[in-house]
DNA sequence: AAACTATAATTACGTTACGTACCGTTTCAT
DNA sequence: ATGAAACGGTACGTAACGTAATTATAGTTT
């Protein structure tokens, strides 16, 4: 009595308007650059893209949506990863080079998309994985190679040693306790390769 | 011609009720811990708080502002700032402390409060400076005992060195990619005071 | 004691934005 | 040609905003 349920069924009916798409997706980004991501609301959209609401509602849930959606499709600039022979210059070069991408406008903003929004979505997640992959998968690539240079140790958890790089920009982003420029990222990377504790301490523990 | 200005002029009319306004800061405690910080609203705070509208916004502009004033009168259990002899290990134990008290259903609600909040209101700056400084003073003090002890290095800038230990905690928190426990706070102590380089490296830069 | 003054609770109001339902129209596959 | 789905547009009920007006109340000042 199974049926075969096709997974991509041929599309009945009149075909979604990738024109409209694009136009709300352009002008949601628009919006957000002049108001702010949070003042961002769906019938604004709506009236600048020259599109109905329901167009809208028919791709995303709601205006936080949208926005991480808008955001994810202007993406962010992405660092050359090009390797040198010294992977921990390599290292302080993407570190400066994420230093200046989310201190800027548009980065600022996706930090404070990601860190507003609470919901489990399935666009949530995706926004929270190209944010956050990205550079630190990077790291995770120059790290293991200055690993193999032997330039970091190898019995780290290399988790939390992304943690200890990435960790205090984004601190610093969110609590705006100081500033966040490239000389932080070099101090970052600097500090956390020698270590806060003094030579006749490493050993005892 | 100059008079004095008194500071504190004596209250005319009729004074505040310190009654109501405890009553609105519990409601809206209360309302957060039900429904998240995010679902506030100044009509549900003051029904529930028998009170009108404008005794709310007699005291906060919105309801934003009203959850951060909320959220900072239940204050965050302090850790007990106990000095040992070993600042090492105080480091340790107030780490495990932060992680612990934030990584809870209240800390994570101040967590996204501070996060959302783009707002330069004084409130959002008590809030921030409440939230951050507490710990972040805290280790201050425990960090400059460790270097009186000779355990860590004396050339250290300390701001930066905060970051390191405190950042990884609410990167965590804020893009979810990992557990956020006592485990990781150790790991985040120990591995910052060993750094992540070889000692072969330490020498060079 | 009487006048004064700011706050209190209540009610009403205009505004904004939400998300949904319905419309007639359009654009495809069949 | 027929039918299905998306289109732009409009209208709707709901929720919450933030403000104004009203009357009562609680202290201070004279």
């Amino acid at each position: 009595m199974s049926r075969h349920v096709d997974p991509s069924p041929k599309p009945r009916g009149r075909p979604r308007s990738t024109q409209a798409r694009t136009a709300i997706l352009k002008s949601a980004y628009d919006l957000m650059a002049e108001h702010g991501p949070g003042r961002l609301t769906v019938e604004a959209v709506a009236a600048r893209a020259g599109v109905g609401k329901p167009t809208i509602y028919r791709y995303w849930a709601n205006a936080q949506e949208l926005a991480m959606a808008a955001l994810l499709e202007q993406k962010l600039p992405q660092p050359s990863n090009r390797e040198t022979a010294s992977p921990l210059d390599d290292l302080e070069r993407q570190v400066i080079h994420v230093v200046t991408v989310f201190s800027g406008r548009r980065g600022r903003q996706v930090t404070q998309m990601m860190a507003a929004s609470e919901a489990d979505s399935e666009v949530s997640k995706a926004f929270r994985n190209q944010v956050i992959m990205g550079s630190r998968e990077q790291g995770r690539a120059i790290l293991q190679r200055a690993q193999t240079a032997g330039h970091v140790r190898t019995d780290l958890d290399m988790d939390v040693a992304l943690d200890l790089i990435y960790g205090p920009i984004f601190y610093r982003l969110l609590a705006g306790h100081a500033d966040v420029d490239a000389g932080f990222a070099t101090d970052i990377v600097r500090t956390a390769l020698k270590g806060l504790g003094t030579t006749g301490n490493r050993r005892t523990r």
